[in-house]
DNA sequence: TAGGCCATCTGGTCCT
DNA sequence: AGGACCAGATGGCCTA
């Protein structure tokens, strides 16, 4: 159980605490009515305030000495404390970075582009995930209407595999892993209304939309993908 | 040299 | 009680 005065006093070592035993009435005073010795059975009681350890009749050379080292060990406490709570949080923002660095990775990237710094990384993720998912939903409307295109001439297209368009053959000089999508095959005809056609449609719409929205939801002095 | 980016420190607040 | 998280401050490095 954690009363309110030991909130209070919660920056304070308990380690420490024989010192403040040996210290002056009014320091005394107060930490007894945070210590739970004093306070069960008694909460807040003045007199048993003044009774015990500190109603002793120690020396005043005594007392200065002890309220000295106790001060002196309550810097050392809470310096030990920020130095590990320093050590914690640059420990959590390399953390931070490592996600971050893992997330450049799996975006689309010039071999000699520079670093994308943390803002851009993430803007670009955003606007990466948006294009994914509007590629998705376009391929998904193309399907149907070629779907029902088939249907209504009973006809039922052959299919073949093709290669995915290679790196730098579009507008955006597009990476290797962003070409990744190459390893599933996409199953299609000669058709300039066919899945074939489809393919590169919607490859393009997608092309297209990296490279048309990611520019403008970026800071307008490095924008990846525009770079020559 | 100004401005952008970054790492680190720090104190406050919230959560377990 | 201690750790996680957050935001502000600060100083170093780099580039136009």
């Amino acid at each position: 159980m954690c009363t309110a005065m030991e909130t209070v006093y919660s920056d304070m070592d308990s380690s420490s605490c024989d010192y403040f035993m040996h210290d002056d009435e009014d320091s005394c005073s107060s930490m007894h009515a945070s210590s739970p010795s004093s306070s069960i059975g008694k909460p807040n009681s003045p007199a048993s305030d003044s009774q015990g350890p500190c109603a002793t009749d120690m020396g005043q050379k005594k007392r200065r000495r002890g309220r000295a080292r106790n001060e002196a060990t309550v810097h050392v406490v809470k310096k030990n404390r920020r130095v590990k709570a320093n050590d914690r949080e640059r420990n959590r923002m390399h953390s931070l970075n490592d996600a971050l660095e893992t997330l450049r990775t799996v975006l689309p990237a010039f071999p000699d582009d520079s670093k994308l710094t943390k803002i851009e990384t993430l803007r670009f993720a955003h606007n990466y995930i948006w294009a994914l998912s509007e590629t998705i939903r376009i391929a998904d409307i193309e399907q149907r209407q070629n779907k029902s295109r088939a249907d209504a001439s009973l006809l039922l297209p052959s299919t073949c595999v093709i290669d995915a368009p290679s790196p730098g053959s579009d507008a955006c000089s597009w990476s290797s892993s962003a070409s990744s999508s190459s390893s599933s095959p996409s199953y299609c005809t000669s058709s300039p209304s066919s899945p074939a056609y489809d393919c590169f449609a919607i490859r393009f719409v997608f092309l297209q939309n990296i490279c048309t929205f990611f520019p403008t939801h970026t800071t307008p002095t490095r924008s990846p993908l525009h770079r020559s």
